[in-house]
DNA sequence: CTGAAAGCGCTTACAG
DNA sequence: CTGAAAGCGCTTACAG
């Protein structure tokens, strides 16, 4: 493999100069810098990644931790996945992929050892045991999902409470006067998914303001069982007009639950979900949605980062924490109930 | 950052007795050790990667590649990568993702600078720009997906063309004399993905020798339009008695599609799919299937790519092309026709 | 069993 | 505008 010497020698400079001629970081004549460049070419010079590293401190590789825990839908992470790897690499950063069950080490093994300049962090705890750490950490981190303490990071995070009271006040203005919210699990709460219950709160008071009755339950994230579990809440509440989903799996599983019964929507009821749009096409869900924009917020965490990596006057910045507004995205399965 | 200077000093040794005392390469003093170890926990030393690196060319990093193409089904994309990289950190390696669209100078990139010790290729096509890349590299690579040419390389791959054949004998054993097999869209085709006209050809063969006959058709890859497709197929081969279906999309949109008509597999249709158990669960698909095993096949690829990486003689060993035998899960959807 | 030194391949002050 | 040299933090022959 060809070093920075080999170019040096066949471009007749010292080294220094051909590692200038290539970052452009002093001025250097265009003779020499056209010998150079020709040097690269000719011998198929690409720096060496570590030597680099250790030269400048930077590694231009971003940590992504993500876990793929079998009551979230993997293909959901995903999307959050992408939106991180797409921009990173528009930004000239590789992406390294954690999965590690053991957040905690896993982060300090990578942070400590200078294998990334800047960490992403996915499925967010309330209170994450990876926070402590990360915060320990010389390099910057970013999260997408917003913990209880923000302290000395940047969170990105749609605003789940508002997305509760978009679902509630759209429905309440249609004249629905009964609605049924279905959760994610129990389990994904008491892991720390405090998303869940932000919502839930939040479309609790909205409901309570406008008088409207809210049934709030769980559901499972399989599908034969939340099928039957969606099957068994329209009995239990045969008033209910609307349907809120916060659970990707509950929408998924709808549209065969209301065909089952020789239902529809919206005529016999009026449904919102919270899921990608991505998600409403790969399962062709009907329904309108609150967006989650897992790949803005990719993006939009990455972007912070490297801000914060990239200019000294960017690692000094206040940390932001930025809630994107729910957006509605209609498709049709909302109306007035049926008198 | 404590280097391992600091643990030397510390530890009252040298620096090269520090390292031969973390590395266990020589024979240490269990006093020595014990100093130095206790040096490193009192300083929380790690050792700096890109240092290592350049002083043992090694990164322990493996690069992943893989694009999330539109028509193909992301989660199953995703279940090759949880199998690569659960197995690799397994190993001691951690993962490079890259998602370029460009992967021929991306993966120039990755290895020319020496950022990962082997690569993993997903989504192979059958002429694949990538392969005259990774054999120049002098990193072992390993492929999931049987590309026209294996030389040079370690291939992982399922036996389509024996799952094919396995389709196909298994309904003509039952007394099937008619069927049809759904396949990917025709553009995966075109974009070199082999593995559809290699179960289609072995498929088609077999139902010549066995007397019965085969309608091979092509299916989009998107949830709307397949089930359209899928309506109009069995209008159109009204004596078909059997379903085979090498298309997830296909797979998932058939339930309702079923449903709609008033029918049901196995009573109307014997059906048997071509899918991940995983991906059979989160749409809980009610059809036997052929188990396409992502998560086995990039655990295999990973293990014998640290197996040339790491040994002298595994570097030298004759590659190898491994096709796994497709195995059936059995559902209950098939049964003889009914008469 | 241990240490002093060279070297991995870069970048970047320092000098001219 | 260019070069000689130091240094990033490791590992590993070489010497004892």
């Amino acid at each position: 493999m060809a070093t920075i010497a080999d170019v040096a020698r066949l471009a007749g400079v010292s080294r220094s100069t051909a590692s200038y001629a290539l970052s452009g970081k002093r001025s250097i004549s265009d003779e020499v810098r056209d010998r150079v460049r020709a040097a690269v070419s000719e011998l198929g010079y690409t720096p060496n990644a570590g030597a680099r590293a250790l030269a400048t401190s930077q590694t231009r590789v971003i940590g992504l931790f993500a876990q793929f825990l079998p009551d979230e839908f993997a293909p959901a992470m995903l999307q959050y996945m992408l939106g991180v790897s797409d921009t990173a690499r528009e930004l000239g950063y590789d992406i390294l992929m954690v999965t590690d069950s053991d957040g905690p080490a896993a982060l300090r093994r990578i942070t400590d050892s200078r294998m990334v300049d800047g960490v992403v962090l996915l499925n967010i705890a309330e209170e994450d045991d990876r926070l402590p750490v990360l915060r320990a950490a010389k390099q910057p981190g970013a999260l997408v999902g917003l913990p209880a303490d923000c302290t000395g990071l940047d969170v990105f995070d749609l605003d789940f409470p508002e997305a509760g009271r978009l679902m509630v006040s759209h429905l309440a203005e249609l004249g629905h006067r009964e609605l049924v919210l279905v959760s994610q699990p129990r389990h994904v709460v008491e892991r720390g998914g405090a998303y869940v219950w932000r919502l839930r709160n939040a479309a609790q008071e909205e409901a309570e303001r406008r008088g409207v009755t809210l049934h709030a339950v769980h559901g499972s994230s399989s599908q034969p069982a939340i099928g039957q579990e969606l099957s068994d809440l329209l009995d239990a509440h045969p008033g209910a007009t609307g349907l809120l989903l916060n659970n990707e799996a509950a929408a998924a599983a709808l549209p065969s639950v209301l065909h089952a019964r020789g239902l529809n929507s919206p005529e016999h009821y009026s449904v919102i979900g919270r899921y990608s749009d991505e998600f409403g096409r790969t399962f062709s869900l009907p329904f309108s949605f609150i967006e989650s924009a897992p790949d803005r917020l990719g993006s939009m965490a990455v972007r912070q980062l490297v801000r914060r990596i990239e200019s000294p006057a960017g690692a000094e910045e206040p940390h932001v924490t930025r809630l994107i507004t729910p957006e509605l995205g209609d498709r049709g399965s909302t109306r007035p109930p049926r008198p």
